[in-house]
DNA sequence: TCTGGGGTCCTAGGACCC
DNA sequence: TCTGGGGTCCTAGGACCC
């Protein structure tokens, strides 16, 4: 038996929150996005968008575009306050077997629900009302057998929209869309796969072309599955444990100056540094992200005896690897991550070594511990990290 | 004045062990 | 009489999503 997936996904999130905050923003175009020299537009409302303004545009390109345009610097405090009203709402009134899957969407199971609803359609339309008044925020519901059709149907219509994906449907309804749409095939394999004759993800659906397997690699089986109707219709009710956490920032001007290299570094460890701390997470891999000016990134990682979120720990071990592999020339970008992630109290599970048949004493074994582990790192001097 | 910042997942090669 | 075949971990790069 089939099972009724849910995809809700609000509508323009980041600026729907400020205009909650702030309502006399209604109906004016607004972004959600950075104002220095180098920001983009991550939310646009729907007003700004009737000026061509959308995400991932500069914007000093938006405000071309717009010259009365209304700039918020993203809070995701904010955000993260509505989108927790948003899941805690859907899981009291619709089902509490809810998936999140970014800020601001989530799968529902509603087998349940919508099971032994006479009107399903209306119990939708209803839910979607409720939200726009109950809470202020617009969303689309997406209706399907699986997550993947509950998502594209999501995305079918917006703001407001509500679709049905049936399986017996899809050759006229999923079918006829554009291969570029489909949610996991992105600007890279777009093209090649126009180049292979397949244009719509009807074709995808139908194809056994070798060539086509070859570039999709294991994915091609998953890919097929989804757009027959045929993908995961498990929604997975999860906390979430990041497997990672990471800070990453873009300098004003593209720079090659070491205090300053360095000084970012430091700060940027300092951040993942208390995000660890804040989520009782330690990690054993240290990763740095250089981007050129070139837009060309290159990753380092090391992977530590002993996982970590101290502070200068990090910075140093950053540090470390930014000397052995940076090359002269200006950087825009600098990130560090911390992976390999483990909870901070099992790292008190390691004094069970004691209890081992350890042959070392244990003044030995702490010895070792200690010198794994750079909690009193040796100071450092700027100077002494210079490569010459 | 082109192009943010947070992530996840996959691939592929090499080291290392048995 | 050239050098098997696994399994796992580490590292680097890239695609993709929101």
């Amino acid at each position: 038996m089939s099972k009724i997936i849910l995809h809700v996904d609000l509508n323009a999130f980041f600026a729907a929150c400020e205009v909650l905050r702030n309502p006399t923003l209604r109906g004016k175009p607004l972004i959600v996005g950075g104002i220095g020299r180098r920001g983009i537009v991550s939310t646009a409302s729907y007003e700004a968008r009737k000026y061509g303004i959308h995400s991932a545009m500069p914007t000093y390109q938006a405000i071309r575009l717009c010259p009365n345009l209304i700039i918020k610097e993203p809070d995701f405090k904010l955000y993260h306050h509505y989108s927790s009203l948003f899941f805690n709402y859907l899981k009291d009134h619709v089902s509490p077997i809810l998936e999140v899957a970014s800020i601001d969407e989530c799968y529902i199971d509603a087998t349940e629900v919508l099971r032994r609803n006479r009107d399903p359609v209306t119990y939708i339309k209803n839910l979607q009302q409720t939200l726009l008044k109950e809470i202020g925020l617009a969303c689309s519901i997406g209706v399907g057998p699986t997550k993947f059709l509950a998502k594209m149907a999501s995305n079918y219509r917006k703001p407001l929209g509500i679709t049905i994906y049936r399986r017996r449907e899809l050759a006229k309804t999923l079918w006829l869309l554009p291969i570029n749409e489909m949610y996991g095939i992105g600007k890279a394999t777009a093209p090649r796969l126009l180049k292979l004759n397949i244009n719509t993800i009807g074709d995808l659906a139908k194809t056994e072309d070798p060539a086509v397997k070859q570039l999709l690699g294991k994915s091609y089986y998953t890919f097929k599955d989804w757009a027959n109707g045929r993908g995961s219709d498990e929604v997975i009710v999860e906390e979430e444990d990041p497997k990672s956490i990471g800070n990453s920032s873009t300098f004003m001007f593209d720079t090659d100056n070491y205090e300053e290299i360095s000084a970012l570094f430091k700060e940027l460890s300092n951040q993942v540094s208390e995000r660890a701390k804040r989520e009782g997470k330690v990690g054993s891999t240290i990763q740095i992200v250089m981007r050129y000016y070139t837009f060309e990134n290159v990753n380092r990682s090391i992977t530590l005896n002993k996982p970590t979120n101290n502070a200068l720990t990090i910075f140093y071990e950053a540090m470390k690897l930014f000397d052995r592999n940076y090359k002269d020339e200006p950087l825009r970008l600098l990130g560090v991550t911390l992976q390999n992630l483990s909870d901070e109290g099992s790292l008190v599970e390691q004094l069970s070594l004691f209890d081992d048949f350890s042959e070392k004493s244990k003044t030995e074994v702490i010895r070792d511990l200690l010198n794994e582990e750079y909690d009193s790192p040796p100071f450092i001097r700027l100077s002494d990290l210079r490569k010459d």
